[in-house]
DNA sequence: ATAATTTTATAACGAACACTATGAAAATCA
DNA sequence: TGATTTTCATAGTGTTCGTTATAAAATTAT
């Protein structure tokens, strides 16, 4: 008796796309224009599908719009944050996940800046539960910081004095302050000297 | 003969609305909403005018938000700029800057966050240079920050060895980072305790 | 007064928006 | 084979977008 997955025969005419590579184009074209300019249009002409295939396999844009941010959330945010937590200090662990967002932020290949910074910042009211959704990825990603570094203190290479909540709205507000300066056509280098500069406010031991 | 201004009286029906009070409201809805997603019916609703009147006093959706940004920048950002020519070291001058951004961007009478910041970030490609005007208004206000950190350096406040360009680019990135976390909420208290954090950066003199 | 000029409100324009009804096409099931 | 199921491409739906044609209203110039 088998109990792995069931290898079922799909009924009905099969896609003839692949949904994982039309929704990584879709993640795309939301991450360069924002949710709200990425039209319909836009994203069918990418995915290379008819809006009755977008519809069919992801529900309406608002959906496809929050399964592309989750697809953008594994393939980076989860690798970038597990940079926090290289073997190291906790100093170490956020300057590395600081480089390594301004790499993946100046990429060629990529939209400039961090989708889930830049997407849905300013919106009509009609989607203002999107902008919503938005900062509390960012707020997550800032207790990420937040916790790395109280770990730091419980571990004695952070100043026991040091206010960790204030901390990581600092680098939080780099990181997003980056975003920006990419999106500006900062160079890699130019936004690691800026990088550079903010971990000079590190807490020093006395 | 005269040679200066002729205040001739208008000919036709006079305007039946203050066009410098229109002109606020039309800012204040591109401030909250951004340049796309206000709407003319947006606009027009805050203007307490009808499309006709929009049009014939203002040209066109553009040139009304760039008449708006223009307002903006005579209204805040000259302002703001000048605190760093106020009497002080260039420390004391960009401190302050951030300290007054950080208050006007989380004033409850105005939208959060700094309109040449949100205001275009991202857009379809038919307003892409709409985008580059406020890179370069954002452009421009760094090299402000820079010019006053080489001030610096020339009367000596400044350590001699100071990139000022770097540190520019720093507290710009900085600027840019406070008017997100102003747009989701944050307080001005918990901004001005990561502004303090940045100045921490600031370099020291050996 | 009457003509000229400008703004007003009403009502609409074509285009683009997100979205879908329809029926043919392509697969599996019985 | 024939019924069933699902996707496909075509061609639309109604709504909202930015913008404007039209004519009445309100002012000045003659």
């Amino acid at each position: 008796m088998k109990i792995i997955s069931k290898p079922v025969k799909q009924r009905g005419r099969p896609r003839s796309f692949d949904r994982d590579e039309a929704l990584e184009q879709a993640m795309e074209v939301f991450w360069r224009y924002g949710y709200e300019s990425a039209s319909i249009s836009d994203l069918t002409a990418a995915m290379g599908i008819t809006p009755p295939s977008l519809y069919a396999a992801f529900g309406n844009k608002e959906q496809l719009f929050l399964e592309a941010v989750e697809r953008y959330l594994a393939a980076n945010h989860e690798r970038l944050s597990s940079y926090l937590d290289n073997p190291g200090t906790a100093r170490e662990g956020v300057a590395r996940l600081l480089r390594e967002i301004s790499c993946m932020m100046t990429d060629c290949e990529c939209p400039k800046g961090c989708m889930v910074v830049m997407s849905a910042l300013n919106c009509s009211e009609s989607s203002a539960h999107i902008q919503k959704i938005m900062a509390k990825h960012r707020k997550a990603s800032e207790v990420r910081i937040r916790n790395r570094i109280e770990r730091g203190m419980r571990e004695g290479d952070v100043p026991a004095d040091t206010n960790a909540a204030v901390l990581a709205v600092f680098f939080s507000t780099v990181i997003e302050g980056m975003s920006i300066q990419a999106k500006d056509g900062a160079s890699a280098r130019k936004i690691q000297s800026a990088i550079d500069t903010a971990m000079q406010a590190w807490p020093q031991s006395k």
